[in-house]
RNA sequence: GCCGAAGUGGCGGAAUGGCAGACGCGCCGCACUCAAAAUGCGGUGGGCAUCGCCCGUGUGGGUUCGAGUCCCACCUUCGGUACCA
């Protein structure tokens, strides 16, 4: 070891050494007792590593090493998810290929995370831009497309006018673009779509058994958005074999439904509009279209239209009025409402900006009959069915239940669920992602490319800009179009839009184990031996859009028989955020921490544990400059105990130095098995400060201190490590044991309290009866004083910890 | 509005219902030094103060011998989501 610690030489040499030796790199089939350790792999942006990334990266990093020294044959890989429209942004915004420009961060981020000392498996990266990755894609593609869960269709959908393509749901926040937050509009195109909504419940039984991060499985849960209730028909009143379908999850509420509502986009609309009603109608359709997604679907004044129709309500047999308002949404349910203007707040409010009647049919439980309060507001609670027939008394749950009976007995509707969740859509009118693999034909229609024909190359092209015609950049180069029908071999056209990014990272961790294999996607053994994934890392973000889509795609897979298990991530830690003193780094804030500069000032090791250190890993953790100089200078005093005391230290130590140990490694090892990592160091920082003040540090408390150090501070273990006369990795190393017998003090401090009020403490050993602690308290001049001239009521008595005497 | 998480020193944060503030930053003092940096040692919630005592974990109640921790109501902050019928 050297007179100083010098971070910067340290950390070379063992990079070096860990690349020669290849300890990371082992091979996959040979080992004994695999652990699958993920985490998201990052998009290679050109700012280079987010020290967000080195934080993710960090802990996953952390508890990969954990799991090596525990036995287990970690693999940890690592990739780059290359494709889709930020790069591609970018790339326009700069008048670079994408290409080009990916191929240079990809190159400065696999530079940055060595430099972090990662025990990634390089030999099994994927970058998903890669043919060879890319022609599994859209394998995939295909498989879903065979097994009926790909379809092509008209539909309303999210448009970024900024981006000039079509999003996902998921892919709207707030109203906005995900990728560059201009606001999104509806248009109506075709488009093609993976079937997830077949798979909701599935989707949301399993996250009972999912050892999750209990916030995604909340989120999950939420987007899924699972409502039971009834499907309703409302027959025309001029057109009797004509009815209008409703979805509600209130049919108790059926007698109080005094008009019915349709959406701008409903096709029932022009054929029920009255003439003298069309140009007012048609007015407000249009414009209603016209308005941006964010305005149409921001709650407030409730605006609408009397079409000049009217329909049934099938319960009470009368005529109601039906109106269009932009409050009810085509994309939910049926695109149509019972308006229940008494016990919905949104169709009260309705109601009276319109002057539509209002009536009561629940009341609150436990009514008997008798006056009620004119409503002022909508009473949407549960409780007693009034003026609904002969339902009226029945609780309004039995009600719910008895009308949709009734309901399926008179034909006029029936039980049905709905969701928030809507089917994935996939397609992008851009450029810079895998073409999905159809073909147009003619004579034979739509053709899925043959699989031998994959990969469907995305072709080097110079003007890659999207034109916002609704068709990708690929439509306009005829070498790409032309193609040939699979089933006839006739001229036929290709499809040319691109799948969505978020299908090459639903797969990716599929692929590792099997990267380079040139025959399928991944290798059955392979996947059987490796999968499903023992712990995935990662952060909230993610919540619906990636883990969401990876969990479909898996299920998928599993039904089409391409799997074994249908759940891929045994578990998932959701991280926490960093913070810059206390805000939120953004570019915009300009105080975006560069790990560039932390790892030249102080090295990986200490950026590592000090980022590990600032909070616990599921909630985040706020950066200072300050800080990490505390961490550092830990490290440094450790570097410095070990080199003057390797020599010299000798075997054995104290009983109260083992204990001490024991007890160190205990709650070492049970922080880093629940990523408290911060308390983990916490406790290493607080053992140095101990061993500091010793003598003489044992041999054995000083490897302890270098193995228990090797996850977070994996370079200078090494290095302490091999001071010590060490042979072989640290990394190598087994995780030290505890004794459970010896993490036992053999000197406590009990605590002393009168009526719950802390008196005096005494020291005794450990195990010492309740008898001796009461008498040795009550000989104590603090104690004594406080119950003097009181009568003692009982004594409390805890071992170990605390004799609480309590009064009268 | 709804869902979720969280409110503890000057700061980041620690505490199976049992010594509140571990560990670290910052600050103060001391040592080393001609001096400084670095390093080391000691101190550091507030108040009254004579031993000592009182107060203190967002607010108000409650349960308990004992509450930062459990229960009820409320306030604030952050994150997610929102006319989903």
């Amino acid at each position: 070891m050297d007179q100083k610690y010098d971070a910067a030489s340290v950390e070379r040499k063992w990079q070096e050494r860990w690349q020669e030796s290849g300890i990371y790199e082992f091979d996959l089939d040979k080992a004994t007792d695999p652990y699958y350790n993920l985490m998201m792999f990052p998009y290679p942006s050109a700012e280079g590593l987010h020290v967000g990334n080195v934080y993710a990266f960090t802990g996953a990093d952390i508890h990969g090493r954990f799991q090596a020294m525990r036995g287990h044959d970690v693999f940890e890989p690592m990739g780059f998810d290359a494709f889709g429209i930020h790069s591609e942004n970018f790339a326009i915004k700069r008048g670079v290929h994408p290409k080009t420009l990916i191929a240079q961060n990809v190159a400065h981020f696999r530079e940055q995370l060595h430099r972090l000392g990662g025990r990634f498996a390089w030999n099994h990266a994927v970058e998903t831009t890669d043919p060879d990755y890319y022609r599994w894609t859209q394998w995939i593609f295909l498989q879903l497309y065979k097994g009926g869960l790909a379809y092509k269709r008209k539909a309303p959908v999210n448009w970024c006018p900024s981006c000039k393509t079509v999003l996902a749901n998921e892919q709207v926040i707030s109203g906005r673009c995900e990728r560059c937050d201009t606001e999104v509009t509806q248009r109506e195109l075709e488009q093609w779509f993976f079937d997830i909504t077949r798979y909701a419940d599935r989707l949301l039984e399993n996250l009972d058994h999912l050892d999750w991060s209990e916030v995604i499985k909340t989120a999950q849960r939420n987007w899924i958005g699972r409502s039971e209730g009834a499907e309703l028909h409302f027959a025309l009143k001029d057109r009797p074999s004509q009815s209008i379908a409703v979805f509600t999850t209130r049919p108790d509420t059926v007698y109080g439904a005094t008009f019915l509502v349709l959406a701008p986009e409903h096709p029932l609309v022009a054929e029920l509009t009255s003439p003298d009603r069309k140009g007012e109608v048609d007015a407000y359709v249009s414009a209603a279209l016209d308005r941006k997604a964010e305005e149409r679907t921001a709650a407030g004044e409730k605006s609408g239209v009397f079409t000049g129709g009217h329909a049934v309500n099938p319960f009470s047999g009368k005529p109601v009025p039906v109106w269009v308002a932009e409050y009810v949404l085509w994309g939910y349910g049926t695109g149509a409402i019972m308006a229940v203007p008494g016990h919905d707040e949104r169709d009260f409010a309705f109601a009276t900006r319109h002057g539509l009647p209002i009536v009561r049919v629940v009341a609150p439980s436990g009514y008997q009959g008798g006056e009620l309060l004119e409503l002022t507001e909508a009473y949407t609670e549960y409780g007693t069915a009034i003026n609904s027939q002969e339902f009226s008394g029945l609780p309004t749950e039995q009600a719910k239940l008895a009308v949709i009976a009734r309901a399926e007995d008179l034909r006029v509707g029936s039980r049905r669920t709905s969701y928030h969740l809507r089917d994935w859509l996939i397609s992008r009118q851009r450029y810079w992602g895998p073409p999905i693999p159809m073909i147009y034909c003619k004579e034979c229609g739509l053709q899925p490319v043959r699989e031998e024909d994959l990969p469907v190359l995305l072709p080097d092209v110079v003007d890659f800009v999207p034109k916002g015609t609704g068709e990708s950049p690929l439509a306009a180069i005829p070498s790409f179009v032309e193609a040939t029908c699979p089933q006839c071999g006739g001229p036929a056209r290709r499809e040319t839009d691109v799948s969505d990014n978020f299908l090459d990272s639903a797969w990716y961790f599929l692929r590792y184990p099997s990267s380079g294999d040139a025959v399928r996607a991944f290798d059955p053994s392979r996947t059987q031996k490796w999968l499903p994934v023992d712990m995935y890392i990662g952060g909230k973000e993610h919540a619906v859009l990636h883990l969401l889509y990876t969990r479909f795609l898996c299920m998928a897979l599993h039904d089409l028989g391409f799997l074994s298990f249908e759940e891929p991530f045994q578990r998932f830690r959701a991280h926490g955020m960093i913070t810059r003193n206390g805000a939120k780094m953004s570019k915009s804030r300009g105080n975006v921490v560069n790990p560039d500069e932390f790892f030249d000032r102080y090295g990986a090791d200490t950026l590592r544990a000090y980022l590990m250190f600032t909070g616990p890993y599921e909630e985040g953790g706020d950066f200072s400059d300050h800080g990490i100089e505390g961490v550092h200078r830990f490290l440094h005093r450790l570097y410095h105990l070990v080199r003057e005391n390797a020599s010299a230290a000798q075997g054995a130590a104290r009983e109260e130095v083992v204990r001490r140990r024991h007890r160190l490694i205990r709650r070492v090892t049970e922080d880093i098995d629940g990523l408290k990592y911060n308390t983990a160091i916490a406790a290493l920082m607080e053992q140095l400060n101990f061993l500091q003040r010793e003598e003489q540090p044992s041999r054995e408390d000083l490897r302890t201190m270098a193995l228990l150090l090797a996850p977070f501070a994996p370079h200078i273990a090494e290095e302490l490590w091999e001071g010590l006369g060490e042979q072989g990795s640290v990394h190598a190393a087994h995780w030290p044991a505890y004794d459970p017998a010896l993490c036992q003090e053999d000197t406590v401090t009990i605590v002393v309290q009168v009526n719950g009020k802390l008196r005096d403490r005494l020291q005794v050993p450990s195990g010492t009866p309740e008898a001796v602690v009461r008498e040795a308290a009550l000989a104590s001049e603090a104690v004594a004083k406080h119950i003097e001239s009181v009568q003692t009521a009982r004594y409390v008595f805890v071992p170990d910890r605390l004799l609480n005497i309590v009064t009268r």
